[in-house]
DNA sequence: TCTGGGGTCCTCGGGCCC
DNA sequence: TCTGGGGCCCGAGGACCC
């Protein structure tokens, strides 16, 4: 292990949240929620103020309306995220070449192989620069950890969080870790914990004590052994920039159970072209079709088929799931419906045969298909987004555009805005900009000819009049 | 008003081949 | 010819992470 400090791992404070705080002037100091808003929908992140509740991440969303009645509730705008995340990976990137994103909102970065960091003094120097480059730049903030290896980077943003900086220093690791709770490792979620609680073990330091054949024992070969490697804070691990994607999938749980057979295989075929599209999206293509299904009980099993050799056809990917289903029972009926592709190639095998039915298939994909995606979100092309999307119980027959909560609108007259709420044929928007102070609200009808989906504004910089067109 | 979506990695059993 | 074992792939499921 190295004996300098210099794995940094950066995590944004509470980022879908505070993003949309700072686009939303009068959100700033309230307790916001962000996550899917149907009734199956779960937090993805709150803000601290929301937190005062007990409101976290991963909660049903129900359940957080109860505890927090008055927070602000917006469906997530990945495209905005993206746009800040691609921001602050840059300014990581200018300490060094080893970046490795984790998600979105976090990072490790070897400062070493930068040459930005030799010691402890150089590491926190970095740091604290990078903090306020982010600020500047994002207009956010976000944790720092420091330390020799990238568990206990993480730990250490952990502890720094909000908006801090924390470095372990080299040598003190064991006896920081030895009362923390075995949760804190990585690797060891719920069942892991109530595992090793059974055992008799609760603390990091307990793990150490018990020793690597207890361990193992417990745990497995390769889940014990390197978990009582982590408690002895020995973690070798690289900061690897470059990670191949290993599979591409998309699914969908609805609102309500679906009975139907017929709609069950018809929204089969939808998510394996879905996910035929993420696929060539990202010139990939893949042996093994993998189907997934969440019965009505929460029970979840997948089937999966390997081909002779990779593929991005769509009518192959269709068929293969189509088989698939016909291996399991939905009586009963079904919450979720997933379809995926692994054993990934970076490149198509594909013969003239398959070009022809891809093409064909996308003629009729265009002539029939994106009932779905509705008028209103769809074609500003901003966020084109995949996974937020609520899936629509019944298609409505006549297309009404979608305001959809916390989305950006322009209107001709009032300018800059977002959709506090709509329904019943009206739309509420508060005419605010990231540079403004908290907006006045007005209604509309929802399909006033005034009002328009709009792109979310920088959160840093220049800023727009609220008013008419600057 | 129970429990998202997109991933990764590990384990285990079975089949196949040498 | 029978049996055993190792290595590999495949398929299913579980745990975990953000």
């Amino acid at each position: 292990m190295r004996t300098a400090p210099t794995i940094l791992h950066l995590d944004m404070d509470a980022f879908f949240a505070s993003a949309e705080q700072a686009a939303k002037p009068s959100l700033r100091g309230k307790a916001v929620v962000v996550g899917g808003l149907g009734p199956r929908g779960v937090v993805a992140t709150c803000s601290y103020e929301a937190r005062v509740f007990g409101v976290h991440s991963a909660m049903p969303m129900a359940q957080a309306r109860r505890l927090a009645p008055n927070a602000a509730y917006l469906v997530p705008r990945f495209g905005l995220y993206r746009e800040i995340s691609e921001q602050v990976m840059g300014l990581l990137r200018e300490l060094s070449p080893l970046v490795e994103p984790l998600s979105l909102d976090e990072a490790f970065v070897d400062l070493e192989a930068g040459r930005t960091a030799w010691d402890e003094a150089s590491a926190r120097l970095t740091a604290g620069k990078l903090r306020a480059d982010i600020r500047a730049v994002t207009g956010l903030t976000g944790s720092v950890g420091l330390a020799a290896s990238k568990m206990l980077a993480k730990i250490a943003s952990e502890q720094a969080k909000p908006d801090g900086l924390v470095l372990i220093e080299p040598g003190t690791e064991r006896a920081l870790l030895a009362p923390m709770s075995v949760r804190i490792l990585p690797g060891v979620g719920p069942a892991t914990g109530d595992h090793l609680r059974r055992g008799g073990i609760s603390t990091v330091g307990e793990i150490a004590e018990a020793g690597e054949d207890e361990l193992v024992r417990l745990l497995g070969k390769a889940h014990g052994g390197s978990l009582y490697a982590m408690a002895l804070a020995r973690d070798e691990r690289p900061v690897v920039a470059e990670r191949d994607t290993k599979s591409v999938s998309v699914e969908d749980t609805y609102d309500v159970d679906i009975h139907d057979r017929v709609r069950v295989r018809t929204e089969v075929q939808r998510l394996a072209d879905r996910c035929v599209q993420r696929l060539r999206g990202a010139h990939l293509s893949g042996r093994t079709i993998v189907l997934k299904v969440r019965r009505y009980d929460f029970s979840t099993l997948t089937r999966s088929e390997t081909l002779r050799g990779p593929t991005d056809d769509a009518a192959v990917v269709r068929e293969a799931a189509a088989r698939l289903l016909e291996s399991v029972d939905t009586t009963g009926g079904v919450r979720l419906l997933g379809v995926g592709v692994s054993g990934l190639a970076d490149y198509t095998q594909e013969d003239l045969f398959a070009q022809a039915r891809v093409a064909a298939a996308e003629e009729l994909q265009q002539a029939g298909g994106a009932a779905g995606a509705g008028a209103g979100a769809g074609s500003s092309g901003a966020g084109q987004e995949e996974a937020a999307e609520v899936v629509a119980e019944e298609p409505e027959p006549v297309v009404e555009r979608q305001w959809r909560a916390g989305h950006d609108v322009r209107h001709a007259e009032f300018g800059h805005g977002w959709v506090q709420g709509s329904g019943l044929g009206r739309v509420t928007v508060r005419f605010e900009t990231p540079g403004s102070g908290p907006g006045r609200v007005r209604t509309f009808r929802s399909d006033d000819s005034a009002l328009e989906v709009a792109e979310p504004l920088p959160l840093v910089g220049r800023v727009p009049a609220v008013r008419g067109e600057g």
